[in-house]
DNA sequence: GCCGTTTTCGGCCCGACTGTTTTCAGTCG
C-alpha cells in the first residue's frame, strides 16, 4: 500500500474514532498523522526500512506499528475491526449541516438511525424533536440541508468559483464604502475544488455593502444577513460568504478567514508561546481573552503578523501547515511561479484529433495572447474515439506544421508550433514506435486505459518514463476531480522513476484534473524532477488554464526554474533535446 | 495518540453561532 492510501485510511479512522466518541485528541492524532505522511518528502518504505519513521513529528508508537501493518500487508486489523463496528451510513450523515459526531451517535443509540434515508423519514415523523438536545428547529434544519445536497453538489472546480466571484469582488472593490477587500479561505488558497467563496471587506459603515452584497442579480437566495456578515446561494449552488470588518483588524481577519485551520492552529501556538493572542481580531499583547484596542499589536498587513511572529511572509498558497512554519522561520520560502512566467503550453489538441480549432487558428490565437510557443499534441492512434493520428497522419501532420510555422517566419512572427504526440500507454508498451517518436520535438506520454492492478499500471507508466524519446509523462493519476478517483497507481514510484530517468511530470492545468496533485509536487521537486503546466487544451480558450494550473503549482511550492515551459523557445529546445541524447 | 531542558503526565487553538437551554453543549470555520 502507498503512503496515500495509508493517509487515507487514518484519515478514515479518525473519523470513525470520532464516531465512536473517543477523546478528540486523539482522533485529530489520527488526521495529523496522515496529513504529515502526505507531505514527507522521503520515500515512505525507506523511512520504514531504515526504522526512522518514529522520528518523524507527529507519527509515535502506536502509528509506526499500524502504517508499517498497512504498508507490509495492505490491511490493518485495528482498522477492520474499527471500521465493523460502526455502520457506513453514519459517516455519511457527518455531512448533514449542523451534525457532528455527537448528534450521529446520540441519534444511532436513541432512534437506531444508520442513513440519511432513516434521518430524513425520522425528522418526518417528528422523532427527532423529541430527542434531547434536539428540537423542532434542528429537525426542519435538517430535512433543509438534505434536500439541498441532493440539489447541488458540495463543492465545485476551481474555474467555476473563479467565474463566480470575480464580478462580485470588482462590484466590492468600486463600492464607496469600502477600504480593503479581498477573496479569502480556500479559493485564495489555490484549492482545486472548494465548498463556498468567502469575501472580506472592510468599511466604516457594513449595512449598504451587506445591501448590495444581497439583492445582486444572479443570487437563488439569501441564507443569512446581519449586521457584519451575510450568506448567499449563487446560481449553480454555489454559496458565498461576506464579513465585513473594521479596517485596523483586516489584516488579521484575512489571515484567520484564508486559514487553512491547520496553519492557523500553529500560528495561534506561535502567538501563546510568545505571550501573544491572535484570533480574526488582531494579534494582542495577553494572552487572556481580549479585543481591547490598547493592548492590540499595529499590524496593518499581513506581513506584519507573520513579521511579530519571526516568520517572513508565507503566500496562501502554502497556508497548509505542511512546512512552511519550518521555511519562514529560516527564510526559504521560495519565489513562487507566477502565471506570466509560462511561455507556453506542451500539451494540447488540434481539430486533427479532437480538438476544436485548425493548427493556423491555434497559431494564430496563441501568438496573438503574446506566447512563445504552442506544442501540438494530438491523440495518437489506440485512442480511436479521438480520432487518435496513425503514422500517415502524424507525417502529414508534421509537414503542415512546417509549413504555419514557415508562414509566421515569412511573417516576422517569432512564435512557432511545436510538433509532438500524446503517445498512449498500452499494455504492451506505448502506441507507436521510437523511430516515429523520434521525428517529433514534444512526446507527451499518457496512461488512458489502466487496468485494476496497481503493479502492472506503475510498471507501463515506469517503462514509459524509461523511454528516451517520452519527454513527460502525462495526467498522471487520470483522476477527475469530484468525479473519478486516481487510477490504481504508485505514484511515488513513478515519480521516482522519473528522477532517475530525466522525465518531466505534466501538471495538466485542466480544472477537472489537476493532476500531478499538489500534494506531490514538494516530493518530486526534492527528487529534481522538473514540472510542465500543461493546458491539455481542446479549444483556444483553455489557453487560460495556465492561471489554474499555476495557482496549483504554488500550491506545490515550485519556482520559475522548476517548471521547464517557463524557458524561452530556444533553450527549451536544448532541455527537448536532452533527455534524447 | 502525541509530546516534552521547567514535564513521562497532563496538556493539546480560538471565537461565534445555534438551538436548546436557564447556563451550555455541539457545531462550524
Amino acid at each position: 500500500m502507498d503512503k496515500d492510501a495509508v493517509a487515507e485510511v487514518l484519515k478514515e479512522i479518525g473519523v470513525l474514532l470520532e464516531l465512536k466518541g473517543e477523546n478528540p485528541f486523539k482522533t485529530r492524532a489520527y488526521v495529523n498523522g496522515a496529513r504529515t505522511l502526505e507531505g514527507l518528502t522521503e520515500p515512505l518504505e525507506t523511512l520504514i526500512q531504515e526504522e526512522r519513521l518514529g522520528e518523524v513529528k507527529g507519527i509515535g508508537k502506536a502509528l509506526v506499528e499500524k502504517i508499517t501493518e498497512l504498508v507490509e500487508t495492505g490491511e490493518l486489523e485495528y482498522y477492520t475491526n474499527l471500521k465493523a463496528s460502526i455502520p457506513a451510513g453514519l459517516i455519511e450523515m457527518l455531512d448533514v449541516q449542523g451534525m457532528g459526531p455527537k448528534k450521529v451517535k446520540a441519534l444511532h443509540d436513541k432512534l437506531g438511525i444508520e442513513s440519511i434515508e432513516a434521518l430524513e423519514a425520522a425528522c418526518e415523523a417528528g422523532q427527532v424533536a423529541e430527542l434531547d438536545g434536539f428540537g423542532k428547529k434542528s429537525e426542519e434544519k435538517i430535512l433543509e440541508s438534505i434536500a439541498f445536497k441532493r440539489q447541488h453538489a458540495s463543492h465545485h472546480h476551481r474555474h467555476k468559483m473563479l467565474i463566480a466571484a470575480e464580478p462580485i469582488l470588482d462590484d466590492l472593490r468600486s463600492h464607496p464604502d469600502v477600504i480593503r477587500c479581498d477573496i479569502a479561505g480556500s479559493l485564495r488558497r489555490g484549492k482545486e475544488v472548494s465548498g463556498d467563496i468567502d469575501f472580506l471587506v472592510s468599511a466604516k459603515d457594513s449595512a449598504d455593502i451587506i445591501e448590495a452584497f444581497t439583492t445582486r442579480d444572479g443570487i437563488l437566495s439569501v441564507l443569512a444577513a446581519g449586521g457584519t456578515k451575510a450568506s448567499v446561494l449563487l446560481e449553480g449552488g454555489i454559496q458565498a460568504d461576506l464579513r465585513v470588518v473594521e479596517d485596523s483588524e483586516f489584516a488579521s481577519a484575512l489571515a484567520y478567514f484564508t486559514g487553512s485551520k491547520e496553519h492557523n492552529i500553529v500560528m495561534r501556538q506561535r502567538a501563546i508561546d510568545r505571550g501573544l493572542r491572535l484570533n480574526e481580531y488582531g494579534l494582542f499583547k495577553s494572552t487572556e481573552e481580549t479585543r481591547d484596542p490598547e493592548l492590540r499589536l499595529d499590524c496593518k498587513t499581513e506581513e506584519d503578523i507573520f513579521a511579530a511572529l519571526d516568520l517572513t511572509y508565507v503566500p496562501p498558497e502554502l497556508r497548509e501547515d505542511r512546512g512552511e512554519f519550518d521555511a519562514a522561520e529560516n527564510g526559504d520560502i521560495p519565489r513562487l511561479i507566477e502565471w506570466t512566467d509560462l511561455k507556453g503550453s506542451l500539451h494540447n489538441h488540434s481539430n486533427w484529433s479532437d480538438g476544436h480549432e485548425s493548427l493556423e487558428e491555434i497559431a494564430e490565437h496563441m501568438s496573438g495572447l503574446g506566447l512563445a510557443y504552442w506544442a501540438v499534441t494530438d491523440h495518437s492512434k489506440a485512442s480511436f474515439q479521438a480520432n487518435g493520428l496513425d503514422e500517415a497522419r502524424v507525417e502529414k501532420q508534421l509537414k503542415e506544421i512546417a509549413a504555419v510555422n514557415q508562414k509566421l517566419k515569412d511573417a516576422g512572427n517569432s512564435f512557432r508550433l511545436l510538433s509532438g504526440i500524446e503517445v498512449d500507454v498500452l499494455k504492451k508498451g506505448l502506441d507507436f514506435e521510437d523511430d516515429l517518436l523520434a521525428q517529433l520535438e514534444v512526446v507527451v506520454a499518457s496512461l488512458h486505459v489502466a487496468g485494476s492492478d496497481e503493479k502492472d499500471n506503475t510498471k507501463r507508466l515506469i517503462a514509459a518514463a524509461e523511454n528516451p524519446h517520452v519527454h513527460m509523462l502525462g495526467h498522471l493519476s487520470g483522476r477527475l476531480l469530484l468525479e473519478r478517483a486516481p487510477q490504481k497507481l504508485n505514484q511515488q514510484a513513478v515519480i521516482d522513476a522519473c528522477a532517475e530517468t530525466g522525465t518531466w511530470i505534466e501538471l495538466n492545468a485542466n480544472p477537472y484534473r489537476l493532476d500531478l496533485d499538489w500534494r506531490h509536487w514538494q516530493y518530486a521537486k526534492s527528487r529534481g524532477v522538473k514540472c510542465v503546466i500543461n493546458c491539455d487544451a481542446h479549444r483556444a480558450e483553455h489557453a487560460g488554464f495556465l492561471r489554474i494550473g499555476t495557482a496549483i503549482a504554488r500550491k506545490g511550492w515550485l519556482a520559475k526554474e522548476d517548471v521547464v515551459n517557463t524557458l524561452p523557445l530556444k533553450q527549451l529546445k536544448k532541455q527537448l533535446a536532452k533527455k534524447r541524447n
